[in-house]
DNA sequence: CAGTATCCCCTACGATACTG
DNA sequence: CAGTATCGTAGGGGATACTG
C-alpha cells in the first residue's frame, strides 16, 4: 500500500530524532497544536480548549513547542497583558503528520481492539510464566 | 504544500487513540518494531539489536506489542525453550508510519535546532517572568 | 534461554499558593 | 490575565537476583 511515494530511504532512528518526536507528540502537545491550528488563543482560551490540562503542564507545553519553533508566543503590551499563541509554518507540516497518525488510529483501532481482547482471554487467564 | 492528498477528514483525539499512539510510539517500541521489520528475532537478539534497553523494559515494550497486535510471540518447544517474536501485518501499516515520522524529524531537525539556538540565546539568558 | 520478582530512584504531573 | 514557585505523590524505568 501507498506506492505512490518511493520513500526516500527512511533515516536512521539517533538519539536526536527520538527526542524530538518525545518533545513533539507528547501528552498534551498534539491537542495544543491541534486547537492552535484552527485559530490563534490566547493563554487561558487554550485552558479551556483542553479540558484536562493543568496551568502548569500548559505552560511547559507551550514553552517546548515554542522552544522547537511549533508555535509563536506573542505578547500584546496592554493592561493586563495579553499573550496570544499561535502555530508556526513548521507546526503546521507537523499538522499533517498528526493527521496521518490520527488517520492510521483511526483505521486500524478496531483491528487492535480485537487483538486486546484476544490477548487479554488467552493471556491473561492463565497466570506464571510464559515459557 | 502537501495537496496531492485529499486529507479524509483527520478524525477527532479521543483518548482512545492517544493511548493507542502512547502504547505504540513509546520510547522502545519504535526500536523494537524497526528492528523485527528486518528480520524474525529471539529475545536475546533483541536486547543485542536495541542496545540500551533492560530485561524489564524490553519484556514489557514486547508484551505491549503484542497485545495491540503489532508483534506475535512464537514459542519453540525445544530445550531450552526458543520465542521467536515476529512483526504482524497490523505491525508493518505501522512502520510506514513510522517512517514517515523518521522522515519528517529528519527534514525538519535543522530548522528545529536554530529555532532551539534562538529561543535558548534570547529567552534563557534574561530570567524572570515573560510577560 | 527467556523470562519473573523485588527494590529503589527519579521525574513527570497535579494541587495549591502567590505575583506583575 | 498569564504566569512562577513550592510541595507532594504515583509510576515508569533501571539494577539486581532468582527460576522453568
Amino acid at each position: 500500500m501507498t506506492e505512490t511515494a518511493p520513500a526516500p530511504a527512511p533515516p536512521a532512528l539517533t538519539a536526536a530524532h527520538r527526542e524530538l518526536l518525545d518533545q513533539v507528540l507528547d501528552k498534551w502537545s498534539l491537542q495544543v497544536l491541534d486547537s492552535l491550528c484552527e485559530q490563534p488563543q490566547r493563554f487561558n482560551e487554550l485552558r479551556r480548549s483542553v479540558p484536562a490540562v493543568t496551568q502548569k503542564s500548559l505552560t511547559a507545553t507551550l514553552r517546548r513547542l515554542e522552544r522547537n519553533g511549533m508555535v509563536e508566543r506573542l505578547v500584546v503590551r496592554s493592561r493586563p497583558v495579553a499573550v496570544e499563541y499561535r502555530i508556526t509554518a513548521l507546526g503546521t507540516t507537523l499538522q499533517d503528520l498528526v493527521d496521518a497518525l490520527l488517520r492510521w488510529t483511526a483505521d486500524t483501532l478496531p483491528d487492535v481492539e480485537h487483538a486486546r481482547s484476544r490477548y487479554d482471554a488467552e493471556v491473561l487467564d492463565d497466570a506464571g510464566p510464559r515459557a
